[in-house]
Parts: C-alpha cells; sequence; structure tokens
DNA sequence: CAGTGGTCTAGACCACAAG
DNA sequence: TTGTGGTCTAGACCACTGG
C-alpha cells in the first residue's frame, strides 16, 4: 500500500487522510480500541498542518470509525451493533431481563450452493457455495425466533464447528474472521405462523410472526450475511428511532 | 430574547452559537429554506472569529438543522420525513408507481378527553383535550392501512376541518401549525386481522397486518402526534438501514 | 511533569454563484 | 467583480490523563 497525500489532487487533504485512516483500520494495521498516532504526529509524518489533521479525525469520530479521549488519544472504534439488538424490545417480561440475550441452539448446518437470489445478495460468484445454519433462538428455553443464516464459505471456512448457542455472533465474524459488521439492511414484514413455524415456535398455526430479512455488511458496504428470521409475534416489538 | 455569547461560561464559544441559531430556528425567526447570516457576519455581531463560526455552522449541517451552498450561503434546512416514507416499500404494484403516495378518507374525527396511555405520552394536562382522527389510506381505491391520529387539540386547533385527503400531514402541521415534525419513534408488531379490521381493509379475518405506533416530536423533542396504524401485511414492506 | 485532545484565533487562498 | 462557503495554515491557550 502506497502512503502518502497527494498535494496536487483535487481531493481535499483532510478526506484524503480520512481514506488513508480508513484504509489502515480495514487492513487491520490499527486495531480496535488500539491509539492512533497523535494529532501532532500525523501531521508531521504526512506534512500537513494540526488543523487538517483535526479535521479529518473529527469527521471520522462524526462517521463513527474512530473516538477520542481527551488526554489520552484517539482510538479505533469497534463497529458495535447493540443498537440493532435494542431493536427487538421483548415484553412480558420481568423488569430486570431487559438485559438478558437469548441463547440459541443450532438445528442444522450445511455447505450447499446458494439459490439465485442469495448469490445476487451476498455477490457471489458461480462457483462459489454459502455456509446455511438454522437456528432457534430461545429465551428461558422457551422458543423466541426461527433464523436461517447464509454466510459465504470462503470467508467463513470453519464456521460451522464454531459454538454459536451463547455467543453473539457479530463479535465472532469480527474476531476469528477479521469481519467486522459496520451496517446492515433490515426488511420487515408481518406474516402468518404456518403448521412447521407454529410447531418450532411453540405457538398455534394461523398466529402472528414477524418476518425479517437482513443483509450485513462489512467494510466497503461488501455483503457478508444475509439472514431471514421468523420471530413470535407476541414476544417481539420492534422499535426504530427516525430521524 | 436575550443575545449574545457568555465568554465567561464554561461551554465552548460555538456550542452557544449552535443554542442561539437552533432556539433562532424554533422561533420561526429564521425559516425553512431562508439564508441565515454569512460567517464574516456571525463572527462580527457575535464577537468571535470566523474559525468558531464555522465550527459552529458545520455541526449544525451534521445535525441537519443547516445546509450550505458554497457561493451562495448557508440556510435553514426543512426537517424532510422524506425517509420515513420511504421506509414503506410497497410491492406487487408496477414499476413506475414507486413515487405514488396513497390518498386519505376520513372515517371519523372528534375532540375527546385522551385516555390515560396518550395523556402520558403527548404529555397532556389533566384538562387537555386531543382530536382523534381515524382515516382509511388507499392507493387505487384499494385499501392499504387504517391509520389513528392523537393531536393535542390546543396545538392543532381547527384541524379537523383541513382536506387531508390528497395531502402529507407533516408538511400541513409545518406550514398551518408551525410544528415541523423533528424526528418520531416508532414500533412494530405483527398481528392477526380481526373482522373489524379485515373489512375495512378488504382481506379476510386471520391474515397478517403489521400493527405501527408512531410518536412525532417537533422542536425541543416536545411530543406532538401519536398515531396507530394498521397495514395489509401483503401490501407493507418496512425497510431499515441500521448504522 | 510531558503529552494528549479541545477550543479559538487571524489570517491566506481557492471554488463557486450571481450580477 | 463581489461575496459566499471550503480548505488550509501556524500558531495560542486550556483541560485532561498518567507517570
Amino acid at each position: 500500500m502506497k502512503d502518502g497525500l497527494d498535494f496536487d489532487s483535487h481531493a481535499p487533504l483532510y478526506f484524503q487522510l480520512m481514506e488513508l485512516i480508513k484504509a489502515r483500520i480495514a487492513n487491520h494495521a490499527w486495531k480496535q480500541d488500539e491509539t492512533i498516532p497523535s494529532e501532532n504526529e500525523l501531521a508531521a509524518t504526512y506534512e500537513v498542518s494540526v488543523g487538517t489533521v483535526k479535521k479529518a479525525l473529527s469527521e471520522l469520530v462524526n462517521e463513527g470509525v474512530l473516538y477520542r479521549r481527551q488526554g489520552k488519544g484517539t482510538f479505533v472504534a469497534r463497529p458495535d451493533f447493540k443498537r440493532s439488538f435494542i431493536r427487538f424490545f421483548r415484553y412480558g417480561l420481568g423488569a430486570g431481563e431487559e438485559g438478558l440475550f437469548p441463547s440459541s441452539r443450532v438445528l442444522s448446518s450445511a455447505v450447499t450452493a446458494p439459490s439465485r437470489k442469495i448469490r445476487d445478495i451476498l455477490r457471489l460468484g458461480s462457483q462459489d457455495r454459502v455456509l446455511v445454519i438454522k437456528r432457534l433462538r430461545t429465551l428461558h428455553d422457551e422458543p423466541l425466533m426461527l433464523e436461517d443464516l447464509c454466510l459465504p464459505e470462503k470467508l467463513f471456512r470453519g464456521f460451522d464447528q464454531v459454538d454459536i448457542s451463547r455467543e453473539l455472533l457479530y463479535p465472532i465474524y469480527d474476531a476469528k474472521y477479521n469481519t467486522p459488521i459496520t451496517w446492515a439492511d433490515e426488511f420487515l414484514e408481518p406474516r402468518i405462523a404456518d403448521d412447521e413455524v407454529a410447531s418450532v415456535l411453540n405457538i398455534k398455526p394461523g398466529e402472528a410472526v414477524i418476518f425479517i430479512e437482513r443483509i450485513a455488511y462489512t467494510y466497503g458496504d461488501k455483503p457478508v450475511e444475509f439472514r431471514a428470521s421468523i420471530g413470535r409475534g407476541d414476544r417481539f416489538r420492534y422499535h426504530i428511532e427516525i430521524r
């Protein structure tokens, strides 16, 4: 990777510096929660003024890529998905249980050729295969949600051996596969439980369920996970803040 | 309203300036899409450097309060809710119809004492009354969504006389009642259509519907609208981008 | 204490819009 | 041409952290 800024470019220096820093993070040259060089160091190495460095860093803070602590330094932010999980509000549960996270049980897992839809969504080549994991998420042994995961096999080799019954997936993608999830598209529809879904979720056929499709992306807006979930209507309430 | 910045305050000058500008906009002293004074003018009148003004304005652009055009000036942004409407993706319709917006028919409208729940949500006093409007939103004469609106009567006096069959509501709140909607909380649940809902929406009882509650806020995070909507499950697909 | 980021200044020069 | 915002510089001083 070539370093340095192009002073003849039409692109602003602060912007070039931002791209350079993001590339460093995507390459794992600078890791999560590690400090990056100080303003003065960056200004010296790239031969720009401290003000320009400040501008670049503050923009990256704004984008959620970095965070800064006065007196300590500038750190690489971990792309956190806390917010996305908070979107699922459980109710009919005790107040103290708000923070609980469901565990899950893997029902099946297989490597297969993807359907046309999945291949398009994950932008796979014609030879690429996907890891398909079907799991049941439960809280207090009560079924909450049936979930199908599709992952590109070449990115997540061996993932079917990982125990995901008590862990969140995105930290695993990040730690074990160098693939932090930076954002996601989510689609919701109401549906009716058919016999099969009803029996797995322990509800009656014909009851309301929420059907959620999610496409999760890593750096560079590269899609790396597709998941289709079916949740019990009486256990989920989806909350969004529109700004 | 007292003007000027407090140079002895611990609050940064750029922050004070931001608050001052936001107050001006909330007071309608500076109106939507109007230019506000230039950087140099602001710097002169508040006796701070242009750099400090730049910082304040750029933060406000970031918050979506202002927008700037090189060579033209700095403008008050209109709080636009395009995004929230885009969240409802229709499908099973022709491609050219993406941009169409449903019309609506008012089924009933009345001024009543609010329920306890509504009073809490809209933070009303014990004597305040609410305007309740029930309407059916349709596309091509096909029913899409049944909606109950609750508005504080004192803020929206005479709103029941306004023709809302072909207009969006939020532009009306803004233009006629000086109450732009700046953000909203939205809650979704899947449900089953009961006989009444089914007959209004022209579907069968037992089919899937989406139940949406929305609390919409104006400046100062003041809640000014509560709406509960029931949409046909086969006509809505809700899309969220999680960042 | 030295080093970090946070605020603020007073300029310079550029790109763009509009008359 | 004038006035606007956009970029960039080279400083100053402050508040906070940690040894």
